[in-house]
DNA sequence: CGCCTGGTTGAGAATCATCAACATCTGTGG
DNA sequence: CCACAGATGTTGATGATTCTCAACCAGGCG
């Protein structure tokens, strides 16, 4: 209990720094998750002039709606937002959480508006790129046209990689499979793969995997009683990574 | 019976005049969904140049397999492709069925290299386009450019509704919009949209969809004691489609 | 302090999976 | 052209996982 908080300490002093206004792509900590590409110097400031940081965003603010007419992708700077689609029965389905580094709203593209809303889980800063000028650049710059067809590519990987888990993974494989990724981008932003705070509700959870609430708590209850992790609220701190993944591909009958 | 067998001609003579080699990109019937934006005579041209077109692929033969060098994506001239993955633990996900004028592939670009298998369902014919040429020539067609972002947004945006359906819906939702997915794709390419054949076995069908093949075969046999529709092995005759439709929504309780 | 949202836990119900038998279709070789 | 074998599809009986409904608990905020 009192360990957890001290987990929760080293979180929210890594949002703060993350806060900062002066940031430029050059020198951003995430660049190498952002951007995973060799844009040189001068390409980078090009890329810099496009992009505009606007103020943080407070928990439940939106970066973009559903239907509305499609002008940016965003890179999540700090915090995290969730990505959400209403369906024409009304029903609404989670489509995706997103970490600093990560980029949302292509979706929007093919349309020329945004197939889904995102919203702010906590407070977080963004980096707009205005999609138009960023196909200008992209014309002139090989490696960045490369780089935004790759991260597009990247993202219908992932989604078909979410299908499986949907399709024919158990409710334990699912709810696993998300607190290794979620651990997987944690250590690759050099923070802890072990520890982390869930920035999302258990209903946003359920919603993504396809369960009820009641599931999800059910599985994490569970897994806490199994030892392989242990639940305050939204801090998780995973106790035997070695059987999370087992439980995750299913190779741990629990 | 007899009725059937007549719709199963009119798709046979389909394909049969699809399989013509003398096509290029200018002619072709499929080059409003293939390629719906404003090339001109040109700048298809320019595209025609980089196309390659093979012989018809045989039932089973494949376009490219999971894991391989990735070199080029694919659009479907004539027949119909699955693509699967395999996932670490071993089984297959089937990630969706590829009919004339739509393109398959876009999966490899992020890592360089297939994140999924695909094979030929019936006999079909591709054209195949080398990535790299295609992003060379992207670099001086805007609209090309624009095109293909906007060909792989539409991927994103359709496997976040196949999310939804798999997360969401009952048994009787997921087949009742393959169904209506198909006819409406069927209608697109200028053929009939109440009847067709089906292409993929059942078990393809309760992969793609997470259920098992008893479960389809079960729901189809009674959408068609329903008079939804009617079921001869694989050839499909929409009967009502408004009731189809209230099926796949939710709104009619079966 | 108490309300309200979010989370947990329990009991019963429903959907779909599993197992099993049977039917049908396809294509191959006699 | 027919017969047979293997693959594919259908149908039924049973059972497991997850959902639904309901009660209860905890924490945050006016």
């Amino acid at each position: 209990m009192t360990e957890l908080l001290k987990s929760h300490d080293v979180n929210a002093t890594g949002h703060r720094c993350h806060h900062d206004y002066q940031i430029n792509c050059g020198n951003c900590r995430l660049n190498s998750i952002c951007l995973p590409i060799a844009l040189d110097l001068h390409e980078v400031e090009q890329l810099e002039e496009i992009i505009q940081r606007s103020r943080p965003l407070q928990k439940g603010e939106h970066l973009y709606r559903q239907d509305q007419p499609f002008g940016s992708v965003f890179a999540v700077r700090s915090g995290s937002v969730k990505a959400y689609a209403i369906t024409d029965n009304g029903q609404e389905q989670v489509t995706g959480f997103y970490f600093p580094g990560e980029v949302l709203g292509m979706d929007g593209i093919a349309k020329n508006k945004y197939a889904s809303s995102a919203r702010a889980m906590e407070t977080a800063a963004v980096c707009e790129i205005p999609f138009d000028k960023l196909g200008e650049l992209s014309q002139r710059l090989p490696s960045l046209q490369r780089h935004f067809f790759q991260l597009m590519s990247q993202e219908i990987a992932e989604d078909q990689q979410l299908l499986t888990l949907l399709s024919k993974n158990t409710a334990d494989q699912r709810v696993a499979t998300l607190m290794l990724s979620i651990s997987a981008r944690n250590k690759r932003r050099k923070l802890s793969a072990a520890n982390f705070r869930l920035p999302m509700s258990r209903t946003d959870i359920g919603n993504y995997l396809g369960l009820t609430v009641e599931t999800v708590s059910r599985v994490l209850s569970r897994f806490q009683k199994l030892g392989v992790l242990s639940v305050d609220n939204k801090e998780i701190n995973i106790i035997d990574a070695e059987l999370l993944r087992s439980v995750a591909d299913g190779s741990e009958p629990t």
